[in-house]
DNA sequence: GTTTTTTGTGATTAATCGGGTGACAATACT
DNA sequence: AGTATTGTCACCCGATTAATCACAAAAAAC
């Protein structure tokens, strides 16, 4: 009726408070009180559906976080922060533990990202997967190789090729229509297209890389119920690294073995 | 002896991934994967002290959120991704949320933020007072005028008030030390400096704020042993909007009359 | 000034979640 | 074959959060 879609603004901005780790009745009264202003304890609960006598420790949770100012009268009036600064002060508290996270990793982080031999290792979901894209395409020095459905090349993916083409890596795109490969020449004119390698199976398309020959990546985007917080699990992916290698070694052979019939026509 | 110290880089990257919402096995676990690169869940387990059945549901929570790689064989072997790629991830992850939770706030926020007449609020943390003045700073169209301890005159202070500066409002700064003074006048050449009006009482001095005559804030520093999430609460504030707010009626009597006195001279 | 309502605090219970341990079948190693 | 390792499950415990209630202090009404 009134307040079950889950588009409902509310709705969202409680998700999202939820996210930054603020509890559930906190989440509720700050969303209550930034629509109202200001308010009582009694108003809160109204519109909250907060139990009354738990909206003082949702407000002591949100006064430690900065989102809210109290008023010492009685009845205790409360005021939210604007939607504005509550952005500012999560992104304060963001960058903080960013940074302080960063250092730490590279204070005890002495590894060769680099020189995986054996084994073939799994990602799923398609921000984690072009996350780890990019991590391959940076460490290119000689050649990327890539291949995808049209709605998995992102701008990022894009600019990514284009900072490797500049640093004078050869890039071979494959798998797109015409008239984004107008909009690619423009954007990395150092790029070579081609044609799909082979008819992409229509229900599984998902995306093909190789980097320098020796780092590999296939992935392919499935239906499954199952959400997690991070990633809308749509996309599995495989990689491999190393030149023996035995993803390495058959994409080689297969990309190796068509990219010369293709561009030699 | 080897590992009781807090300023161990593992014991902080553990807590900051346990802030952005690990559980503390999974942090640990991937602190430990990060220091040796790839590993099966028992090399994790000795390295990490989780119960070795436990690593395998860290590792799915990690792998959830893209931070680790799986090897499906036997013994399965884990990888995880660089420190430089995990600061990304979460950057990602965040600015997602903080966008959603911004337009979702946005949305339902019809409210008008400077209005109150009557009521004093108070705030607790150096930041969250910090991020209040600032909010003001922003508002202001006529006055600034700021008194403060050294310490609390940051960096985000001085950029607050060059911006209101910039915008043709008429800055007015006491408290500070000569050498600061000249640095000021450096940034904002515009301000008015004063001595302090008043002995600041050495033990609890703060800082002290009137805008446009109609909005002030107070603070003062104390000593409180209750840490929160977000702020190492040591400094608390109150503050007041509106003509005829008793706060506001208070210090724009005693601000008038000493900055008469004062720039009189 | 007394009664009645409202307000703030604290205690209590139920449910959920993460930490910790062990049983056990499947798998690899000898 | 037999032994050791590995992965999955199920269980228990303690901490946290949601949800309700009891009650004293404070306002408001009479």
């Amino acid at each position: 009726m009134s307040t079950d879609q889950t588009d409902d603004p509310r709705f969202a901005a409680v998700e999202q408070l939820e996210w930054f780790g603020l509890s559930g009745y906190a989440a509720r009264t700050f969303v209550a009180l930034a629509s109202l202003g200001t308010g009582t304890a009694r108003a809160i609960s109204e519109v909250s559906e907060v139990p009354r006598t738990r909206v003082y420790d949702a407000i002591d949770e949100l006064h430690d976080w900065g989102l809210v100012d109290i008023q010492q009268s009685s009845p205790k009036e409360f005021w939210a922060i604007s939607a504005e600064t509550v952005g500012r002060t999560f992104e304060h508290e963001f960058q903080q533990h960013a940074n302080r996270l960063r250092t730490a990793l590279d204070d005890l982080e002495p590894v060769d990202h680099r020189a995986e031999q054996r084994g073939v290792w799994t990602v799923d979901g398609e921000t984690a997967i072009t996350t780890r894209i990019l991590e391959f395409f940076e460490g290119a020095d000689d050649e990327i190789v890539y291949m995808t459905v049209e709605e998995l090349l992102t701008e990022e993916i894009l600019e990514g090729l284009a900072a490797a083409a500049d640093r004078g890596v050869s890039i071979k795109l494959g798998g797109v229509s015409q008239p984004v490969q107008d909009r690619i020449q423009d954007v990395i004119p150092e790029a070579t297209l081609f044609e799909s390698l082979w008819v992409w199976s229509e229900t599984a398309a998902g995306r093909l890389m190789m980097v320098d020959g020796t780092q590999t990546l296939v992935s392919a985007r499935v239906t499954d119920a199952a959400a997690t917080p991070a990633s809308p699990r749509s996309e599995t992916a495989i990689w491999g690294m190393g030149n023996s290698n035995s993803l390495v070694v058959i994409l080689r052979a297969i990309f190796t073995w068509r990219l010369e019939a293709v561009t030699s026509e």
